[in-house]
DNA sequence: ACCGTGGTTGATACTCCGTCTCAATAATGC
DNA sequence: GCATTATTGAGACGGAGTATCAACCACGGT
C-alpha cells in the first residue's frame, strides 16, 4: 500500500503524477493554514509572487483531486475548504466565512422519496447550512451589548 | 382581503408599490411562460429592445418580492424560477436546467442535529438536487443507442 | 388637459471572478 | 548537460452583475 489515501496536499499532487513546484507549494503551504476556508482571491493577495492564474490553476488542481471542497456562500461567492474523507457538507459562516464539515447527511431520505416520485435520474445535490459561528456570534452580542453608537 | 397573496407577478410587483411599466411588462409576461426557470442572460436575448440593466434589475426586484426563486447550477451558476408559497427546494436538470419544485425538506432533522453540536447559531440553508430530467434522459438513451458514432 | 415630481429606463463604464494565450521558465529523464 | 515536457505568469479576454446619470414617462394635483 504504497499509494493509497494521501494524507497532506503535497503527498495528492504527488501521486497523482503533478510536479511539485514553488508556486504550488507555497498555495499549498498556505491553503494548510487555513482550515476555516479560504478564497481564491485571498489566496493571491497573500502570495503576490505568484501569478493570479497559477493561483486558480491550482485551486482547480486540488479541486479535481477532491483535496478541497468547493463551497457557495449565500450570496453565491465560491469558497473553498480542505476535504476530508467521505460523503459530508459545510456550515458556513455568513459573517466570516469560517467552514466546517457535518458528516451526517439524511439527505438520501429525502433522495429516496424523490427518486420515487421523478422520472427523471438523481445525479448529486448540494448542501450548505448557513450559520453564525461562535466566535461571530460572540463578537455580535459583546458588540450589541457594549457599543450602541 | 384585497392585498392578500398575489397570484400574478403582476399583482404582486403593483402591490408592493411598483409601477407597471411596459419593459416589466415585458420580462413578467416571458418569465411566466418558462415555469422550468431562466437565467437572466437569457430574458435579455430574447428582449432585445429592454435594456441589460433593466433586465437585471426587474429579476432582483421579483427575488426581493420573493416571487422567484434563485437558484445555483453544478457550475455555480444562477438560474431563477417562478416561486410557489411555503419552504421548498428545486431539482436542476444538469442538461437543459430545467427546474421542478419539491417541498420535503426533511434538512430540518439534520438542522435539528447540528443545533445540538453547535454552538453558534443556524440562519439557513441552501439545497439543490441535480438531476437529469425525464426529457433530457429519454433523448440520451435515443442518442446512444440511435447513432453511435 | 397641463405640469411637476419621482420612479424608471437604458447606454455605457466599470468591477469582479475566472479562463485563455503564449512566450519564458523550471523540473525531469537520459 | 541536454532535450522534453509540464508549469508559470503577464496580460488579454469573457461573462455576470452593478453603478452612473441623463432622458423619460407614469401619475397625482390642479
Ligand atoms: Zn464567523
Ligand atoms: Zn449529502
Ligand atoms: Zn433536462
Ligand atoms: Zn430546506
Amino acid at each position: 500500500m504504497v499509494t493509497s489515501e494521501p494524507h497532506t496536499l503535497q503527498e495528492g499532487i504527488e501521486q497523482a503524477g503533478h510536479r511539485l513546484t514553488y508556486p504550488r507549494q507555497a498555495i499549498l503551504d498556505l491553503v494548510a493554514q487555513h482550515p476555516d476556508g479560504f478564497t481564491a482571491e485571498e489566496v493571491c493577495a497573500q502570495l503576490p509572487q505568484v501569478g493570479r492564474a497559477t493561483v486558480y490553476r491550482t485551486v482547480k488542481l486540488l479541486l479535481d483531486l477532491g483535496l478541497v471542497c468547493k463551497m457557495t456562500g449565500p450570496d453565491g461567492a465560491p469558497r473553498y475548504t480542505l476535504s476530508v474523507a467521505g460523503h459530508h457538507h459545510h456550515t458556513l459562516c455568513v459573517r466570516c466565512g469560517a467552514a466546517a464539515d457535518f458528516q451526517r447527511c439524511t439527505v438520501d431520505l429525502i433522495l429516496q422519496t424523490l427518486r420515487a416520485e421523478t422520472a427523471g435520474v438523481i445525479l448529486g445535490h448540494r448542501m450548505e447550512v448557513y450559520v453564525l459561528c461562535p466566535r461571530c456570534l460572540e463578537q455580535e452580542e459583546t458588540t450589541s451589548s457594549g457599543s450602541p453608537t
